[in-house]
DNA sequence: GTTACCACTAACCTTTTGTTTACTACTAAC
DNA sequence: GTTAGTAGTAAACAAAAGGTTAGTGGTAAC
């Protein structure tokens, strides 16, 4: 059994260090899939809740603040307005992740080909 | 407060899809920093554990045999010697990952350069 | 006048994830 | 003979994450 060695022990230690940096803003079951939904144009509340399916209000709020707090989204409060409306606006940083979705989406759409094929034959 | 749409509805709920096939193999705090570990040509169970640091043997474990599940890796035990030896080797199919881990490994450096530059200005 | 939408929040509960400690049984080094 | 390494597992517990239900207060549609 043989494989390729692709990263050193020093490199291994900081890919670790690095995906552990990104997990920290990134991990967790909802975060990216807020961040695809804005990115498509959804910036309401409820529009957020619709679209992610399966998020509770409370989550999807903790999720917000947290999204926040890392610079990836700014609040809007439109209190001018009656009802008052919210809207989360992705930041420019925010756009730094687009190869990161990409990356993910992408396997992810393979993976699930694979298991299809798998069923199938 | 402007921002362009990146992808439609439909993209979006395709995407939010993908990335949950993806999340549902690699999600959680461990598997991609066991993936990274064994691209470094770490094959061994305790080698892993001192290379991840924090991770317990128990939890090690059963990471790694949802990834053996998943088709990730392949365990192979060498009952020839004494004391038994064990390997973790990851497949040709887990090269795939490349691309993700590269994506996830690159946007946590620069947040952290990011983070560290604005504490220090 | 009842229902639904808006954007949430509080309290409580369950599930998932992870930790700690102790243990297996054998080998090799000091 | 004590310690460390080999690859784990079992049991008991703690912490983190997530879900459920109910509710706020105002507006607008049916």
């Amino acid at each position: 059994m043989k494989q390729k060695v692709m990263y050193s022990e020093v490199q291994c230690t900081k890919h670790i260090n690095s995906v552990e940096d990104a997990l920290y803003v990134l991990g967790g079951k909802w975060k990216l899939r807020i961040i695809i939904a804005l990115f498509s144009g959804q910036t309401r509340f409820n529009e957020l809740q619709r679209t992610i399916k399966g998020i509770s209000a409370r989550v999807l709020s903790n999720e917000l603040k947290q999204l926040e707090l890392n610079g990836l989204l700014t609040r809007v409060v439109h209190a001018e307005q009656t009802p008052i409306v919210v809207e989360y606006i992705y930041t420019e940083y925010a756009t730094t992740l687009k190869d990161v979705v990409t990356a993910l989406a992408d396997w992810g759409e393979k993976h699930k080909k694979k298991l299809q094929l798998s069923y199938n034959v």
